[in-house]
DNA sequence: TTGTACGCGTTATCAC
DNA sequence: GTGATAACGCGTACAA
């Protein structure tokens, strides 16, 4: 049993006496040939089997009709969503989607970026990976016309597009509305102080707090590396040990607010009563955690959209490359049980 | 500013003064190539910045180094964890992974495997959509002598790889426990009996109440489309309404359990004491939700790095194309508080 | 409106 | 050990 050889245009213009070139112009109805011979053309590919080779296609044109994406990891509720979205994008627009991701590794984002850039994605998609500070292998794309939109954990300091959410306003809510519930001692999680989502986050916090005359208090925030929920469980704990504990919570991710609010029913501590707490990112375990979780939204599939269309809608030849396109995103507060100390139900 | 053209092995054969093939053969390290020149070769090709193109590579030999994913949706916990144990083992070996969603609708998935074919994909591995009945759309790939590997979801008669959990006994486990622990009158949420994965948990949920001589009870069975928590709460509400309601409950998934056990607490029943409740799954809600959702681990990574491997060792000169490579991962009972009738904490 | 001829970058085959 | 040549399948000036 062997396999089916493949349909060319070259056995449809042998067979149907025409040449390459219109079978070629008819398949993607050229105007030049007349709608006669187009329909006969398409009628005898349908009728051989005809499948058109997109990589001798891409080969030729130099463009894959691909959209590369880098992420960290793919199971995370954010990034799968966010993917989910691309995906759906691209895929409309008949574009291919290639994933890779970095495990948060800056190495394997490098040679990721490599691997893309060979297979000459037509643009790229891109949240960078929690060690990232170094953004050379990105320039590879710039230097062959690839566009490059970064999303979410995007760098200081390189121009291209930027798909984010107003990380410091969010921070900035979030902990206002902690200290409209009338907390008076409000602790943060933080994420590595070199990604924009978390510095910002925490700059919102403590402007937040600066404008409400409320003191920062060093030993209340927390930097962590992954915002995992070990990490969470223990900063908890060791918050509740201290001689004048926290009434609040603003934890960057929701997996350390979850952690936060466990730790705390574990140690007898009332969510909200005595702990009020907030998360980020409107984790599917937000809504079932009990208390119900207060959180940040955080549109991953309006931001994956967003990135596929800056690729579909660049134009190679615009010039003023020195222009960063920005696109900011709203975020809202999701007010649930585990932050509402005055106000009740509804 | 115009784009950097790119360095081609005619490039660097007319500048170091050698052939084409030579440059070609050099570069992979070809044996028939002295380890001088294969040096030399490579040390130009460095400084020139040559990069290979992997499309005209992959036109030459008619392969792509790609393996493509069909699936649902990509953010769902399971689906996603699969795909990044697919990404992962086809990256260490070189390859691609070009991902499709179907969105469980059937012209979807016939549309996105004619994409996939026409890309040149490697192998594919499906998990299939919920509408799915005809897997014709899969014959292109047999007839292109490109391998298919359904995971999880997959057909029934359909000669390809194939790598799933033992569904049945799973279910027959899961309500064995259920059993155990005392559970007289035992619910069942079940999904669309189309697929092999809901059927087969259901079939389990059945023999073991057989055994057990307990009676089945068509009322106590619900079969969902899309096993959602709207489903599942809708349901909940009309078990726990019964003359008799149930005194456990066997959900095919952690969506549907977790929202049972909310219903069930905001109606004052008891968990597990009034009713114990398993899922399937493990994702994370189910270690969140108070209290803890007992259900059934599903190696999702694991599956996903089978299903690349299959592809990646598959052997396209392999006689027996009439044989169906099955392979049946086990699957574990995670007993938590949802379920903990007789035997207490630890 | 249609045909001719060549190139996209690589690699396999056959020579030397 | 190395070189010349012909494909892979398609698209597009250029010609007719």
């Amino acid at each position: 049993m062997s396999h089916k050889k493949k349909v060319t245009i070259y056995d449809l213009a042998e067979k149907i006496n025409y040449s390459p070139s219109t079978i070629s112009r008819a398949l993607k109805d050229h105007k030049s040939i007349s709608k006669k011979t187009t329909k006969l053309i398409k009628k005898a590919a349908q009728e051989m089997g005809y499948r058109p080779n997109s990589l001798a296609a891409s080969l030729r044109n130099s463009k894959s009709n691909t959209i590369g994406i880098m992420i960290s990891r793919i199971n995370r509720p954010f990034i799968s969503s966010l993917i989910s979205g691309i995906e759906e994008t691209a895929r409309l627009a008949g574009y291919n989607v290639i994933i890779s991701q970095s495990n948060d590794l800056f190495d394997n984002e490098v040679s990721n970026a490599k691997v893309l850039c060979d297979s000459q994605v037509s643009g790229l998609v891109v949240s960078l990976s929690m060690e990232t500070t170094n953004y050379d292998h990105f320039r590879q794309f710039e230097e062959m016309g690839v566009p490059v939109v970064f999303v979410d954990r995007v760098p200081d300091q390189f121009n291209s597009y930027r798909v984010v959410i107003d990380n410091y306003r969010a921070g900035y809510d979030a902990t206002k509305h902690l200290i409209d519930e009338g907390c008076k001692r409000i602790a943060h999680f933080a994420g590595s102080q070199k990604m924009n989502v978390y510095r910002d986050r925490k700059n919102g916090y403590l402007d937040a707090l600066r404008d409400a005359g409320m003191e920062v208090d060093e030993k209340l925030i927390y930097e962590f590396y992954t915002l995992s929920s070990e990490e969470g469980e223990k900063a908890t704990q060791e918050l509740l040990s201290l001689p004048d504990p926290p009434d609040g919570l603003f934890s960057s991710n929701d997996t350390a607010a979850v952690s936060a609010i466990l730790c705390a029913k574990k140690n007898n501590v009332k969510v909200p009563e005595e702990l009020a707490v907030i998360g980020f990112n409107d984790d599917p375990v937000a809504s079932i955690v009990d208390p119900s979780l207060s959180t940040i939204t955080h549109p991953a599939i309006k931001m994956g959209e967003i990135s596929a269309k800056r690729i579909l809608e660049h134009d190679p030849d615009s010039l003023d490359k020195d222009v960063a396109e920005i696109t900011i995103l709203n975020t809202d507060v999701i007010i649930r049980d585990s932050s509402r100390k005055k106000s009740k139900q509804n």
